[in-house]
This record gives C-alpha cells, structure tokens and sequence, in this order.
DNA sequence: GTCTATAGAGAGATAGAC
DNA sequence: GTCTATCTCTCTATAGAC
C-alpha cells in the first residue's frame, strides 16, 4: 500500500483520494461485502487492478475510509471540547458538531450503523480500532472535577444511544422509510429541527430539561 | 416452498419452526449476504438442501423471517392502539410494547437496523414490503379527530427517528461499543430506564414534556 | 423429508507486461 | 502507475437417489 504521507505525485494523490472517496460512497450504500473493488474502480475510472497499488487489499482500503472519516470527526470534537467554556456548554457545542458533522457527510451515519450491526460478539469491529482516540476524548472529561459535579439523571450509555442513535437513524435510516417523498433529512430545516430537538434531549438526560 | 399455512407433519413442523428461528438468529448476527445456508443448516442439524424443501431460496427465507418478527411487533401494537383508551395513553402504550418487544426479540432490532441502512435509493428494501400493515395502522389513527388536536411540536418523521432510533441503537448497536464489559442493554434494569427515557423523549417531542 | 453430488456464477488476490 | 490475464475460493441453486 502507499500511505497517505508517502510523498505521491500530483496525479498519484487524486487518484488515491478519488478511491477514497468513491469506495466511502459505495462501502456506505452497500456494506464491505456488498461492495465490490470492481465498482470502485469503475467510479473511479480506472482497473481492478491499479486499487491495489495503494491499498494493498479490501480491507485496507475500508479501514482507510473509516480512518479518513471518522479523524474528521474528532478533529472537530476535539475543537470544541477542549476549550475553557464551562462543560455544560461545551456538551451542547459537542451535540452541534456531532449533527452537523453526519449532516454534512451523511455516508458516516450509515458506515457506523453497518459497523455497530456487524459487529461479531467476541470480535473486536473494525471501528473500535479507530475509537480509541474517541475514548481517550470524552476519557479526560469524565475524569475531571467538572463532569463529576454534573447531575446525570441516567447512565452514560443511555444518553449516547439516545443521542448517536437519533441522529444515526434519522440520517442513515429515515430517508429508507420515507421514500422518493419530498422529505431530505439533510435540508437546512429538518437538519436545523433535528439539532434542537437533540439538544432538548441531551439537556433532559443530564437532568437539566 | 412449504408454506407455514400448510399442514405439516409435527415434525415437518418443528423443522420449518427452528429453520426460521435459527435464520433470523444468524441473519441478524451477518446480515442477508454475510449468512450462509450452510450456516442455517448446520445450527438446525440438517444439511442445506433439506432448507429448499421449506422455502424456496434465501431470499424467501429471509422474507420468512422478516414477515414472522414483524408480525408478532404488528399484532401487539394493534392491541394497544386499537382501544378506546385516550390517544395520549395509547401512544405511551404502544411506546412501551415497542420497546418491550424489541428488548424480548434483540435480533429485530439489528433486522430493521440492517434494511434501513441496506436500502438502495430508488428500490424498495425488503421491509417496506411488510410494513404496510403498520402504515395503516398509524394512518388510520392519524386519521382521527383525536389526533388533530394533538399539539405536535415537530414533525413526525422526527418523533419516529428519535424513539425508534435511540432504541435500536440502544438495543441493536450499544453491545459493540461496550464490548464484554458488565452492560447488558437487555437486563432488566436497563431496559426498564431505557423505556423511561424514551417515555419522557415521547412526552417532550408531543409538546407536553 | 432428507440426503449426496455437482454445476455455475461472483469476486478477491496475484503475476507480470507495458 | 496502470493495465490484462488468470487462479482460486465461496456459496447458491439444481438434479436426482433413497
């Protein structure tokens, strides 16, 4: 494989981030069985063959794709969680990412539910390999002074799945349920209702709603 | 294919019967590709072209499955929302047999998390072919004078992402990210303050929370 | 009803030319 | 860098014996 910082030619480096971003596109509307190198190549334009000079195998360039996603993700949570405002403030700021971040790039809602339902029991998914910064993250609040003097009303785990799975469905799932309607889940205004409400729910579960 | 209609002998009963409970074990586990009829057949204790004597192939199997879980959830939502209990109570109502049923058969929470986010634009998933019933069913109460003076806040399409969302998540997905630690989103407790949570969400969204 | 055996398609990986 | 050609494995579907 060539990685990213390897030092590409021009035409080299478009040609990497454009199978970047075809096979983010086609591994989100079909899974990694349901895709097939020969469709990236042809969205791409180019042969089988030639995938192979920059990820070495399938799997490599799926993993390449969850790593190009979700690093943009935590760049952003990182920006706004630490900073000096109060935490109660930098949570919702942290929800307001989080929506506008799948909203913008919706093929992540679908490649962390497929991750989440694929997972094997016993097996570690491909996604908690990407995680671990995530973990880190929210790891240096929950430890600080600060988090422990906020009253959650439930457990961690609930508020997260009530959050990340509203958010997850509404963008990855609904637009299945209401088909070909006139209802974009990524247009400004459900987008815009979509992020209130979250943070309605986020202020409920930490007992301040 | 044999339908289930059919008369059987008992125990041409019993292996059409755990035929299709193992399927929709191993379908929720990998999803409609990742399975394999050798797998299905192998967890019954029956070899693979015995299936095709049951169901024609694996796509009817499948259709088998999704028709006999979604079937069971329709039934007890009829039960509850097709009553002369006020609106509001019956909405709770089918709130809690919604959530009891996903927390009693996990494996249709990962079913319906995988259709949702299988779907092609533009083709009809699997789910929508069976869902019908549900549609009338919220139609007919949609329908209602009762619900039209319901003051609801948001749109439905938001309510639905929030509740249904947060508890296939909840159900379907949080088991990845805590792996084999102590959380079980099925124990009692958790899905007792999860039912709560999604009660309160309920209430917020209709405008009376 | 359940089995054995096999045909046939699909798709990833690999070798090597240009 | 990108290609052609091919190997190989997996899994569905089918035919037909018992």
């Amino acid at each position: 494989m060539v990685a990213a910082t390897v030092e590409l030619t021009p035409k080299a480096h478009r040609t990497r981030a454009a199978i970047l971003q075809e096979a983010e596109r086609l591994f989100a509307a079909h899974g990694f069985r349901g895709t097939r190198l020969e469709d990236v190549a042809q969205a791409v334009g180019i042969r089988r063959a030639s995938i192979v000079y920059y990820f070495a195998d399938k799997r490599e360039l799926y993993d390449a794709v969850l790593a190009d996603a979700l690093g943009g993700l935590l760049q952003r949570l990182r920006e706004v969680l630490l900073t000096p405002e109060p935490l109660r403030e930098r949570v919702d700021s942290a929800v307001s990412v989080w929506v506008d971040y799948i909203g913008e790039r919706p093929t992540l809602a679908r490649l962390v539910l497929r991750e989440s339902v694929d997972a094997e029991p016993g097996e570690a998914p491909a996604l908690l390999a990407h995680i671990g910064p995530f973990v880190e993250l929210v790891r240096g609040l929950v430890g600080s002074e600060a988090v422990a003097r906020v009253p959650v009303a439930i457990g961690p785990a609930h508020i997260a799945s009530a959050i990340a799975g509203a958010t997850l469905f509404f963008v990855g799932a609904m637009p299945t349920f209401v088909p070909d309607l006139e209802f974009d889940p990524l247009s400004r205004d459900h987008l815009d209702a979509h992020r209130r409400e979250v943070l309605r729910i986020t202020a409920r579960l930490l007992g301040d709603g």
